[in-house]
DNA sequence: TTATTTTCACCAAGCATTTGCTTGCTAAAA
DNA sequence: TTTTAGCAAGCAAATGCTTGGTGAAAATAA
């Protein structure tokens, strides 16, 4: 909650009623909507899907309790939006890492430090309620929209699998490639459950331990 | 399901009335209950906590939807039987495991491989619902009960503290013991997401695998 | 041993509340 | 005049739980 406290407040401020629009042709289009997105997004993690009702969300987002669904079909939509907000944002802050000038040339073991970092970041900071959702809540989702969200988490995986297979070809990494990227990725997203930024390490001290783990 | 097919099926299948007592004083008390608790934890898993009914719960042990409420005072009652069993079973495993002659004699490396086998073996043994639903359920937990979980849970953390120190002195362990316990039990917990018996791997190659990528 | 009472483990029905979502309307902006 | 972004009210279904009753077994009395 306190990670979301400045989202939240805005969105929870009552609005006077029609569209604040700033300046012309500057739409406005979505402002609510995001509103929408962030509180949904807080709420799903913090309390699950099924035990958040779309009550809960509209007064969040500072609205009445049928206004959700004019921006959303259904509260599985919303729910979808929000994991592939959170997938997006994830894919692309990690392409950015791994597309920057240089990164290429490092040694492997740095490059996989830089996944693991900016994991963790997309996972603990401030506001990144998007990806715990997607990671913790997928069973709540149809069919359907769940392949969709794994086509998207097969990109995200694929980004690292050359790495750890060339610290596996190298013998810095022991365990069997699949069954190693499976054990990693599952150790940094438990740390959702337990990581606290107030009390204890950071997120670089947490990479490092990751890195002293995993590597030898 | 199909893990808990054995299961499900005796408890769905319709009793006669009364009570099958078998010999005297032999007592058939908590048979029900026994169902009940299988049939709670084989859905809470499936579909989480918030998403199964009661109704759920009733019809997959073969009873009406008010019976369940005859031997638990609420649903989240019977949500906190469902993880305290799962806890006293883990750690009555892991005690087995670690009391057994010889343990003590092994080296700490051996010690571990010990704790990680029991540990997926809890979690993917086929029927063990139990605690996967206290590791991904309790936050559905109210406050006090979530508090006397967390004792067990310490008294389960605590059998691994001497030996991952002891690696950590010897070398073998590299990160600081504190948050590479976290780190190793997240790899382990997440394994219940993705680990399907059907197909692939094994708990003996999921206990090499990571064996090979915390150790050196 | 037989007869009576009590207890156990449910069933059948339903109540109060909550939930996702719909509908008709409206003020402001375009 | 039309579109946008909601509001206010409410509906039908679902949900947790309660209540009164019931047949069979266990305990007790005769």
């Amino acid at each position: 909650m306190t990670d979301d406290a400045t989202l939240l407040e805005t969105a929870t401020a009552r609005r006077p009623r029609g569209r604040p629009r700033k300046t012309v042709d500057e739409r406005d289009d979505g402002n609510r909507r995001i509103a929408l997105l962030g509180a949904a997004a807080s709420l799903f993690r913090r309390q699950g899907f099924a035990a958040t009702t779309t009550r809960d969300i509209a007064a969040a987002a500072g609205m009445q309790s049928g206004s959700p669904f004019y921006h959303f079909k259904s509260k599985e939509a919303l729910l979808f939006a929000v994991m592939e907000e959170g997938m997006h944002a994830a894919l692309e802050r990690q392409r950015v890492a791994v597309q920057s000038p240089g990164h290429a040339a490092l040694p492997e073991s740095e490059q996989l430090r830089q996944l693991v970092q900016v994991h963790f970041g997309v996972l603990l900071g401030p506001g990144n309620d998007f990806v715990p959702v997607m990671l913790y809540e997928s069973r709540s989702l149809p069919e359907q929209e769940r392949k969709r969200l794994a086509q998207l988490i097969s990109e995200y995986e694929s980004l690292w699998m050359p790495v750890l297979t060339a610290l596996h070809s190298s013998g810095q990494l022991r365990a069997p490639v699949g069954l190693a990227r499976l054990l990693i990725l599952g150790a940094l997203n438990w740390s959702v459950q337990w990581f606290d930024p107030k009390k204890g390490a950071s997120v670089q001290d947490l990479t490092d331990a990751a890195m002293a783990l995993f590597l030898n």
